[in-house]
DNA sequence: GCCGATCATTTGAGGCCTCATCTATTGAGG
DNA sequence: CCTCAATAGATGAGGCCTCAAATGATCGGC
């Protein structure tokens, strides 16, 4: 029996045909993005010996020359803070980032790429983006460009939905 | 300042316009998922005191009156074996599935939801599905119905780039 | 009957993540 | 000044998750 080739059997099909629609486009949202996770983890795991969210804190970093705040990492990583402290620390003990104290508060940290963090995330960077370019090729270019902007949309409606919720 | 209304700074603003479209995609993908994510859990946490992957879990044994093995269980769930034991373990604690042993197979597990837990579920259920449309109340139905099909090719495609990978 | 491959599941170490709570600092008014 | 609310981060408990290794059961072939 081979596994690999037969039907997907995943959290999709947990949606029965008489479930509404919008739950399955829920499910298959979220099956995508799992796929396309593991498979990202994987490929950084499996080649530079790197998880993703110190990768992604990296690339934050990398886009920030001049660094960021720690609160400022949070909101970019949609991650709590606490969070946040622990993967910093990690990456400032293998020398791949600085913690500094800015001048003007005394409360707060700026957080940098150091030469050989910059090093190692553009390293990854560049396989990372190849492994995705492939991951999404089963789709033409103007799907993708419709998928994008689909997504746009979605991500509207899902912020005012919660908008909605929370000044009840 | 209300940050709600303010534009949103995500992980999508990592990349720079020179960077490629399909990170670009991968990145949207990855916001939509984890706004969505986190408000299905935030709205299960906050009127059933219950979790995500318990909520997931329950869901597929709704939908499997006869119950399901651990294995499948973890197929379907997508996540490691490892995983659902832990879960499983706090749903017999609680009262909401049962454990029991299949006459053919001593290795295995046969989970069931309980009365208890399916009444538990179904509960959650009709408030989770409707959130879950008003999420994504914001988009048309064609909007939604082409959203739904490009998704299943990007899963086509994720799959098909994953199994090459794996066939080297 | 027995052996070895395979399979179902569990265990344990370790990373990620959240929430609630804490400390230190800042800054606006009195 | 001084107080007090708001802010930046850190901390600790607890849940989710993976991987690798271990345990026990099954099954095909001898």
């Amino acid at each position: 029996m081979n596994d690999a080739v037969t039907a997907p059997i995943d959290r999709e099909s947990r949606a029965s045909r008489a479930d509404h629609e919008a739950l399955r486009l829920w499910l298959r949202l979220l099956t995508c993005t799992s796929l396309m996770e593991a498979s990202v983890r994987a490929e950084l795991r499996r080649d530079f010996d790197c998880t993703l969210p110190r990768f992604d804190l990296m690339a934050q970093l990398e886009r920030h020359p001049d660094g960021l705040r720690m609160g400022e990492l949070s909101k970019r990583l949609m991650v709590t803070g606490g969070n946040v402290t622990g993967i910093t620390d990690q990456l400032v003990q293998e020398g791949l980032v600085t913690r500094a104290a800015p001048p003007d508060d005394r409360r707060a940290f700026v957080i940098r790429l150091t030469a050989a963090g910059r090093r190692s995330f553009l390293r990854m960077a560049e396989s990372h983006e190849a492994w995705v370019v492939k991951l999404v090729s089963g789709l033409s270019a103007p799907e993708r460009r419709q998928l994008f902007e689909l997504l746009a949309k979605l991500k509207r409606s899902v912020t005012a939905a919660q908008a909605k919720r929370e000044s009840d």
